[in-house]
DNA sequence: AAAAATACTGAATGTATGTACAGTATAATA
DNA sequence: TATTATACTGTACATACATTCAGTATTTTT
């Protein structure tokens, strides 16, 4: 990939940008119009620069057949951070926890979310989350009966059910006969909820 | 956002694939040459629905200004199918069996993968399968025991353990004991392997 | 010093493309 | 039962657009 100039540079940013504001991309006399050339030719001969040198493809003939050759796509989708063991007493999304990232698009989770965690243990394994699954965690406190979330009890992080059985009184769930429910007193313990889960991800 | 009929759902899914081939959305002409319509108004008409409907924004007069209105813009990743009730005696990646698609990079599920399979019923609940959950399926024959697979046995799908007993016997065992290993004798019964579960996606 | 690339204006042209109009037919809704 | 939405074929046409040609001027490369 040659160099590229400041011009061509200004054409190029100005194709992005008008893709991701109207979801296709610019005709000739798009581009003089943003960028004030007077002649449809300024932006075909930059076109026809970019394309000999490899940032963009033309489509010939075809009206808007611009296209952006952008080999990592870090566009659109993002980065999330796959949360292993918590170490206690720090921040759930310390960079210390952070076991690596995963691609993938925005509202891959319908609701949206924030990072994945990785599930330790077996104590929702009839809501069908298995060890070393990723939940997908939205961060809120937002949360309501019947709902999978992420709570933190004396820096231990733990994933339940969820079900408020008085003002004061949590339980936290388990999906496992094996274990038993967790009953917090509000007044007496401290609950806090990172987050819920809106999803899961499985990789054999 | 209104209901979507399933022809104005391959509209949609044509331009978001053709989006994410090409870069660009295509004319109504090109939609017409992906589906088989004849004339460029049997597009024009869907996409005046698709508009009306929120699904796609469409800019009066531009050639190729259709966008889609999914406020991920997803872009970079793949478009693979979600494969629901697959129809008996149909090919499973016949179009009238994709329920919709999904955008995800390619390497999501370690191995690659090809579709998605949407799970009906609880038989692999032990493995933490879930009714509804999306499993990823790279389409191979080439399986080992305890692999979880996708089989065709007399035109019903079905999501199980594999485990060759001999040369000529092959179970099928569920994660579930209010099931029952199905046996097969591969003399006298067909068993097709459409592929194994590299992955699995589920969402609240 | 000549050639090639860059950076434009301006006009012209063919066609790619959106879009309206005219039909036909079936299913869903009021 | 009338009406609206869906689902098409087919023709036609104005215009949105790509693209070529003709210039001018500056900078970079050979």
């Amino acid at each position: 990939m040659k160099e590229i100039t400041s011009q061509q540079q200004r054409v190029l940013d100005c194709i992005q940008i008008y893709l991701k504001k109207t979801g296709f991309p610019p005709t000739r006399a798009d581009i003089c119009r943003e960028l004030g050339f007077k002649s449809p030719n300024s932006a075909e001969t930059h076109l026809r620069a970019l394309e000999k040198k490899g940032f963009i493809s033309i489509e010939s003939g075809a009206s808007r057949g611009i296209s952006v050759n952008n080999q990592n796509n870090s566009f659109g989708g993002d980065e999330y951070p796959v949360i292993g063991l918590v170490a206690a007493g720090s921040p759930t999304l310390a960079e210390e926890n952070i076991e690596r990232t995963i691609n993938c698009p925005k509202s891959f989770f319908e609701s949206g979310f924030d990072y994945f965690l990785k599930v330790r243990g077996l104590s929702m394994k009839d809501a069908g989350i298995m060890e070393d699954d990723l939940i997908a965690v939205k961060k809120t406190t937002d949360v309501k009966n019947g709902d999978i979330v992420i709570a933190r009890l004396d820096d231990e992080v733990t994933v339940k059910f969820f079900n408020r059985k008085s003002s004061n009184i949590v339980e936290l769930e388990p999906a496992n006969e094996d274990f038993e429910n967790i009953v917090i007193n509000l007044e007496s313990e401290q609950l806090h909820i990172e987050g819920k889960s809106v999803g899961l991800l499985r990789r054999n």
